[in-house]
RNA sequence: GCCCUGGUGGUGGAAUUGGUAGACACGCAGGACUUAAAAUCCUGUGUCUUCGCGGACGUACGGGUUCAAGUCCCGUCUGGGGUACCA
């Protein structure tokens, strides 16, 4: 009797391991690398392993792509479902400098922890591909695309990156001068005789100019705590995101990505991809690309020096003698009142006039040293200075002030603009601070003067006055006829500009690749491919060098390419080895190449990317990046790497806390706070009257339940609060004050998938996880639920052991058992092909409520039921599986087809409604025509009464749906 | 500020193309089984009103389109995310 009992339980911890255990030693999702099969890449976006581990925030997007992957081998497709570690970054290497501990040790051991809490969740990864980006025979093939995109420069003709070879090439016959190239802007124009001139340094200063990736110039948001470069993304309010030290703007020498070449086409690839309109917006506005005209405002003469400038210019006046501006509205050239210059344009100081040189001087300095942390915090305060010139304006030939601005920027477009404060709100308030004329030129449709109103009319919409030629027109005409009219006089010409900008590439860090690249005599060398990997080096201290040097040149002397020259100090960022690491999957164990040409042909591009929306702008262009570089070498054959994408939602953390008693140890219940407390609760806390302040603190949700505390389990929690005196509600219960925060170890509110596993089992965590909302919607994590979707899986397995034992019936099924299979294998299937997983799991339920009311145990039944669901309850499904008698994996079976004869219904339920508000229904005949319905239900009993004796206006009928009576 | 999202019972959420709002689940209340608890099962549960039948209201708010609006349009409020003067 005893063992009958132990037997029908749904024992899920026993169930588990022991399928974990099957799918490991058989090697049940090992994809294969070709076959007669359709393929179907479905990729969870690299998660680096850190020291925390997983909270149940993290399965999230993995469970969803799990059962993705699940399905669609069930559905046919020989599946790729890989995982792996994007295993260099900071907290490795900050945990190093605290503890001496090597970043490698740290980083293995919580992969092992990762990998140990990833294999709990039944996940059917293919682990025989792994990858790691800190692994040597990994980062290889990392430094291998470095050195390709070195020897590469964009060539604007052909529209893609070619072998700098071709430039050299072009070099040596014609000079540069007909070269057309994403370069940088200040080359200098030189003839095939000059470039054989040059010495070898001149000739790698081009070609730097010129490579894809190259080491420049750049300001860079530099963090002296951390002695390193962080990128815009690492940096949150002015301060690093690891470790909240302050940033500062610092112009350094360092590596970098052309990635502004690819602006174009990374813009124009997001039409074609499936990715949800938000991200392709959010991309949009990170490249930024905007329509207009450069315009040049000559410099009107007032005895100044000469104007010096460092680059020569087309056309044949001197730059020097005219300002240069990029506008987007050159329809209001006659609203432009001054010109505003960025403190570090070139210009500043020759346009200055002696009388205002003390005060320019002052607010330049100030200006450029202002971090970009203080730029921030006081965005709303305008500063400027005027510099005592002024341009003609090129139509009116009236004089225009020259002003500098910290809001110009000085590294977008020329670092100059045409103001036009009563058409640009920054202008606006720029001109309103300072007294500046406002000229109105574009007439709203309002028919609101400026004067009327606060504030700048930005939109495009309206028509131009007090233009000269272009008075009347509209906005797109006026436009036009401008450009035209610029371009006319020689003053410039439409221009597209871009707000993307290069990526740096370069890292002062030990914990990442080290750059493929050795200097002689100044001149920086890419490795060979046969001398890869460049492994990185020990060091005896994780920091920075006393002169400021990177921590590899902390490397033994001996660390030198061939002894003698130094290699790069800088390592690669932590974008590097996740930029191209889809394509490692397809064959990771290749040591010969980064994968073979008819593997990346046979897995070509990801079906389904999951991931969150932080890696929007990002990760995501960085991949799409390499992606259309290692196309345009022709390596791969796609130039998009991921076909849909989908963010999953994050998962808050629902805090809990608790209220203390300022300077008592008392704690009071939430509903107490702030009521009287009685006599003998005043006299045990020592307090004269309810009069008291108080403090929440973090109690841990796990000695939480439903707000209700476990008042012994806080004792032991917290030693402080042993003897702690808790005025709890009238019944003794401890009420706790909760919140919504990020999950996060200080918080005391994370919840790891580990706990979830060993309360209830993986199943009903992966359910759980699907159950709680829609996949891209945040939600705070809270386990209220938890019990519905474990009482499922019970009643699901009670379906099988409705006995006591494991009793399954070969009767035919009914017509109502059927409906109910084939109505949710087509919702499950929709579900899925939707990403809805929270529906398909009350489906689910349905079905399961519906077969046990009908007391079914067939096995026509059953057995395709447990096939649907098993990409969402894997241990559970393959356990009932084996015991219906089957020897494989029930991962194997093909998913049951739908047949919809059996949904079809004889009756349908018309609700008949009054001017739309529905007030009885009828069961009808599914055959009956529209006419025929309306004619049943015009003569139903019930309606005369309804009616309340008027005539109805019209009768829609719509057929097999509702009826719906106008009166 | 700008861009993107969302706002539906006590709670998580459902309603796929405009066609019975609140599926499914939690919670709560009552009941069955049990010495008791757990587990399980049954009934009820949007709000107001009515003893009841029923009726009225109801998808953030205000308008509109429509035979019919959670769904479409206009305006407002509000939660969340992204971005930071990009001319």
């Amino acid at each position: 009797m005893h063992q009958t009992k132990h037997f029908m339980e749904y024992d899920f911890k026993k169930i588990e391991t022991e399928w974990q255990a099957y799918w490991a030693t058989h090697k049940t999702f090992a994809a294969k690398d070709g076959g007669d099969k359709p393929k179907y890449y479905v990729l969870d976006m690299f998660p680096y392993p850190s020291g925390a581990g997983l909270h149940v925030g993290h399965p999230l997007g993995y469970i969803a792509s799990d059962i993705i992957a699940r399905f669609k081998r069930h559905k046919g497709f020989n599946v790729l479902h890989p995982m792996g570690y994007d295993s260099f970054g900071l907290p490795a290497e900050q945990y190093a400098i605290q503890t001496g501990q090597h970043p490698k040790i740290t980083t293995e051991n919580n992969i092992a922890v990762y990998r140990k809490q990833l294999d709990k969740i039944g996940f059917s990864f293919d682990w025989e591909r792994e990858v790691r980006t800190s692994n040597p025979d990994y980062y290889k093939w990392t430094q291998w695309v470095f050195i390709q995109i070195f020897n590469s420069w964009y060539n604007k003709n052909s529209n893609k990156a070619e072998n700098i070879s071709t430039l050299i090439a072009e070099f040596e016959s014609h000079g540069n001068t007909s070269v057309n190239a994403c370069c940088d802007d200040n080359v200098k124009s030189f003839t095939a005789t000059d470039w054989k001139a040059f010495t070898e340094k001149e000739q790698s200063d081009i070609l730097m100019a010129y490579r894809i990736a190259y080491l420049g110039e750049a300001y860079v948001n530099w963090c002296p705590q951390l002695g390193t470069v962080l990128a815009n993304d690492e940096i949150k309010d002015g301060v690093s995101e690891r470790g909240g030290y302050p940033v500062e703007r610092k112009l350094m020498k360092q590596w970098s990505m052309r990635i502004t070449a690819y602006s174009q086409r990374l813009l124009d690839g997001l039409d074609i991809l499936d990715w949800t309109e938000s991200l392709k917006d959010a991309q949009r506005n990170w490249i930024g690309k905007s329509v207009g005209t450069s315009l040049r405002f000559k410099i009107k003469d007032l005895g100044l020096k000469t104007a010096v400038t460092s680059s020569a210019d087309e056309g044949s006046v001197s730059r020097s003698e005219y300002i240069e501006v990029f506008t987007t509205r050159p329809d209001t050239i006659f609203g432009v009142s001054f010109v505003t210059l960025a403190p570090e344009h070139e210009l500043v100081e020759s346009l200055t006039t002696a009388e205002n040189k003390t005060a320019v001087e002052e607010y330049v300095t100030i200006a450029k040293n202002r971090s970009e942390r203080e730029r921030q915090a006081d965005i709303a305060k305008i500063t400027g200075v005027f510099t005592g010139s002024y341009v003609v304006h090129p139509f009116t030939g009236k004089q225009v002030p020259i002003w500098i601005g910290d809001y110009v920027l000085a590294g977008y477009g020329t670092g100059a603009v045409m103001a036009v404060p009563a058409h640009d709100s920054r202008d606006y308030s720029f001109a309103k601070h300072f007294g500046l004329p406002i000229l109105e030129v574009v007439q709203g449709t309002s028919n609101v003067t400026l004067s009327e109103v606060e504030g700048s009319y930005d939109a495009k919409e309206g028509k131009l006055i007090n233009s000269d030629f272009l008075n009347g027109l509209d906005v797109k005409e006026a436009m036009k006829k401008a450009i035209a009219e610029i371009e006319a006089k020689g003053l410039g010409k439409g221009k597209v500009n871009f707000r993307l900008r290069d990526a740096v590439f370069g890292r002062q860090r030990y914990w990442g690749e080290p750059i493929p690249v050795y200097y002689k005599n100044d001149i920086p060398y890419a490795l060979n491919e046969s001398e890869l990997p460049l492994v990185l080096p020990e060091v005896d201290k994780y920091l920075p060098t006393e002169d400021g040097e990177p921590p590899l040149a902390r490397a033994a002397s001996s660390w030198k390419h061939e002894g003698k020259y130094d290699y790069e100090h800088s390592t690669m960022p932590g974008w590097a080895g996740s930029s191209w690491y889809f394509l490692r999957y397809m064959e990771p164990h290749n040591s010969s190449e980064f994968a073979s040409k008819n593997l990346t042909d046979y897995w070509k591009q990801v079906d389904l990317y999951i991931g969150g929306s932080e890696h929007a702008t990002g990760h995501l262009l960085y991949v799409r990046f390499w992606t259309k570089f290692l196309k345009d070498l022709g390596y791969i054959a796609i130039d998009e790497p991921a076909k849909k994408l989908i963010n999953q939602g994050m998962i808050q953390g629902r805090s809990n806390f608790v209220y203390k008693i300022t300077d008592r140890n008392v704690l009071v219940s939430k509903n107490r706070l702030g009521s009287l407390l009685s006599e003998d609760e005043l006299k045990k806390i020592g307090l004269e009257d309810s009069v008291y302040k108080w403090t929440a603190l973090h109690a841990d949700v796990s000695i939480v339940n439903n707000d209700i505390l476990d008042i012994q389990a806080f004792k032991n929690w917290r030693e402080e609060y042993r003897d702690a005196i808790f005025i709890t509600e009238e019944n003794g219960d401890y009420i706790c004050g909760h919140e919504v925060e990020k999950m996060s170890k200080s918080k005391y509110n994370v919840v790891t998938p580990d706990d979830i596993a060993e309360k209830f089992g993986s199943d009903t965590l992966r359910l759980y996880e699907m159950f709680l909302g829609p996949l891209e919607q945040s939600k705070p994590w809270n386990t209220n639920g938890i019990t519905g979707v474990h009482g499922f899986l019970k009643k699901l397995w009670r379906l099988f052991y409705a006995t006591g034992e494991f009793v399954v019936s070969a009767d035919e099924p009914t017509k109502g058992e059927l409906k109910t299979l084939h109505k949710t294998i087509k919702k499950i299937t929709e579900d899925i092909e939707r990403f809805s997983f929270n529906t398909s799991i009350s489906n689910f339920m349905i079905c399961v409520n519906e077969l046990t009311d009908a007391k079914c145990n067939k096995r026509a039944i059953l057995e395709p039921l447990l096939i649907c669901l098993s990409p969402y309850a894997p241990h559970i499904t393959e356990e009932l599986w084996k015991l219906l008698g089957h020897n494989e994996s029930i991962s194997l079976a093909p998913f049951p087809d739908f047949n919809e004869a059996y949904l079809v219904d004889d009756l349908v339920n018309y609700p008949i409604s009054f001017n739309g508000k529905v007030k009885f229904t009828l069961e009808l005949a599914a055959t009956l025509t529209k006419e025929e319905v309306e004619a049943i239900a015009m003569n139903h009993e019930n309606m005369a009464k309804y009616l309340e004796g008027k005539t109805p206006k019209k009768v829609i009928v719509v057929h097999k749906k509702i009826v719906n009576v106008v009166v």
